[in-house]
DNA sequence: AGGCATGTTACAGG
DNA sequence: ACCTGTAACATGCC
């Protein structure tokens, strides 16, 4: 689920939903997360209002009125789930009530008031909640040194010219890197390098001016696009009210091996290969 | 059975 | 101290 547009269609929701509400309570199924949740620091949060959700990169912050935040990242398979209990129209709900069998990997459930209920779930739990204070958060060795977010104005020729001048590693390991830039993943990566007509591996000092102005339009192209579209899934359910995000249908190469390229007038087949053990899709042709 | 999966980070070696 | 590459984390699906 959860690359920068993925968070940002998640993250949007949480505004939507639970800003004012108050924690009521917090349901620790499983403390085994990423990191062990520690009980007594999260129960502190109950009682306390919600201020503001946001994102950085991959994030997501939850502002609380006792002066905490909860940082939360999804990992691979994290997913937020909003449940109206008094709604019987509400999808989460009433999918919830169908697949009850469902719900051994729902591992945190905070308890609003207004019968709201935020569900944390995660397969492979590589994702994690975590409480700081809010004036430590962005000092956390989580968000202290993260690059740029791609769609701000900090993000520009220059500052992707001065950043690669001297390095000489693969240009998709360079996107990859979240202290180069936060918040793209292995979809829009491949996206992106496709759409600037470059070869994955081409070594970052070896970039012309006019390929990294491409890149830096293209990158913030495609996450434009792919938030305007929901996100991607690439199976089950995405946003908070279980509903699909449908960016999947834009991929031109991720996971479109062996297929034609998908660029009007090439003839070209797409390639799947390794890049620092990531699979990687691009054109043969086209992506010299 | 083994490879693959939207991510991060700890560690080793240069 | 910085840069780079690799392995590990946990679970499910082909």
């Amino acid at each position: 689920m959860p690359e920068l547009p993925e968070v940002e269609v998640v993250k949007k929701s949480l505004k939507r939903n639970i800003c004012d509400l108050t924690i009521k309570n917090i349901d620790i199924r499983n403390k085994f997360l990423r990191y062990k949740i520690e009980e007594k620091i999260i129960s502190k949060m109950v009682k306390s209002k919600v201020l503001s959700v946001i994102r950085r990169s991959k994030y997501i912050i939850i502002n609380l009125s006792n002066s905490y935040s909860i940082l939360v990242h999804l990992g691979m398979t994290g997913k937020i789930i909003l449940i109206n209990s008094k709604k019987k129209k509400c999808p989460t709900s009433f999918y919830y009530s169908l697949k009850n069998n469902n719900t051994i990997h729902d591992h945190l459930i905070f308890e609003f008031n207004k019968n709201i209920k935020l569900i944390y779930n995660d397969v492979r739990k590589f994702g994690f909640i975590k409480i700081y204070k809010t004036k430590q958060l962005y000092l956390s060795p989580h968000l202290k040194k993260l690059g740029p977010e791609p769609l701000s104005k900090r993000f520009d020729f220059n500052y992707f010219k001065e950043k690669t001048r001297k390095r000489r590693i693969f240009l998709k390991d360079l996107l990859m890197d979240q202290k180069f830039l936060a918040g793209l993943g292995n979809i829009y990566v491949n996206e992106a390098i496709f759409l600037s007509k470059i070869n994955p591996r081409l070594k970052v000092n070896n970039l012309t001016n006019k390929e990294i102005i491409s890149l830096v339009s293209n990158i913030k192209k495609v996450l434009k696009k792919a938030v305007k579209e929901g996100g991607s899934s690439i199976k089950d359910f995405n946003n908070t009210k279980g509903k699909k995000g449908n960016f999947q249908q834009f991929f031109n190469v991720y996971a479109r091996q062996d297929e034609p390229c998908t660029r009007s007038n090439c003839i070209g087949t797409i390639r799947r290969i390794k890049i620092s053990n990531r699979s990687t899709f691009f054109c043969g042709k086209c992506q010299k």
